[in-house]
DNA sequence: CTTCTTGCAAACCATTTGCATCATT
DNA sequence: AATGATGCAAATGGTTTGCAAGAAG
């Protein structure tokens, strides 16, 4: 946290943008809630906490966190977008059942090597990706079953 | 083609609902266009050979088509969805440069392999997984490290 | 004090929906 | 004729933006 602050700081710094305490709160909320947030969220939390911030607001710093790398947007095929930590968060993909919703992190060291492999081969830069893939659970294929 | 009208034929059959000259024109337009469409693409198109549907109508076909299995909804990254065709169209996943949109299908059985194991593993349903890769092509890779 | 920020409300944009009218079966 | 389908225009929902008022350096 105390890093992330700081990793911020130096980055709002280096942009002449201001570190006000409605962007502290926000980075500050992301730490309590370590899971995939979205920003209805964060607004939701720091209003519990009297520390309101518009929502606006908040769309603007998670922009400002995801340039300054401390936190990484991703894509769980919801109609809104989600956030995770991305500073000192091992890396790790996505793996989302398209039914109910759940999300498995999972990081495997043969995928990655074969990606990297891959997107060597297809003129895409290695390493930098970042996938998820979309399935159904062994719950919801049950359920699914049945109906059919 | 006549496989695709005729498989669309049988599902709105068994659903009750009508082949309309609109819902043939969308399926049509999609045969003559096999890349990644968007609904606004089949508006358009559609519009310059005077076969107009509305956008509703449009949206509400794609669905239907989805249900039945002849084309399948794609997430490309963009805040549109995009469509295409699933009927005898071989299994393939997607690499999306996340700057310059530029998309790339491959299929890899080393991948596919390790995926199912995976799956398997995390209590998800093996081989109904689809997957899609995000990063830079080596183009944009050059451009960025020149900006940096 | 100057420049950047905030909150509000309006704007956006893809997609969905209610409803009256029209077209398949 | 009866049930669905269409087009329109309005609604939706997450996200963005213009602008006047406020705060950080």
């Amino acid at each position: 946290m105390t890093h992330a602050i700081q990793v911020f700081a130096e980055y709002l710094n280096s942009k002449d943008l201001k570190l006000t305490k409605e962007r502290r709160a926000v980075l500050q909320e992301i730490f309590l809630h370590p899971g995939h947030l979205e920003a209805e969220d964060l607004a939701h939390n720091l209003r519990k906490k009297r520390k309101r911030a518009s929502r606006a607001t908040i769309y603007r710093t998670l922009d400002l966190l995801v340039e300054s790398g401390i936190v990484r947007k991703v894509d769980l095929g919801h109609e809104h977008s989600h956030y995770e930590l991305e500073l000192d968060n091992p890396h790790h993909e996505h793996m989302i059942c398209l039914k109910c919703g759940k999300v498995l992190e999972f990081s495997d060291k043969a995928i990655e090597r074969d990606l990297n492999r891959l997107c060597k081969r297809s003129g895409f830069e290695p390493s930098s990706h970042r996938f998820q893939i979309f399935g159904y659970c062994d719950r919801c294929r049950k359920a699914r079953e049945q109906a059919v």
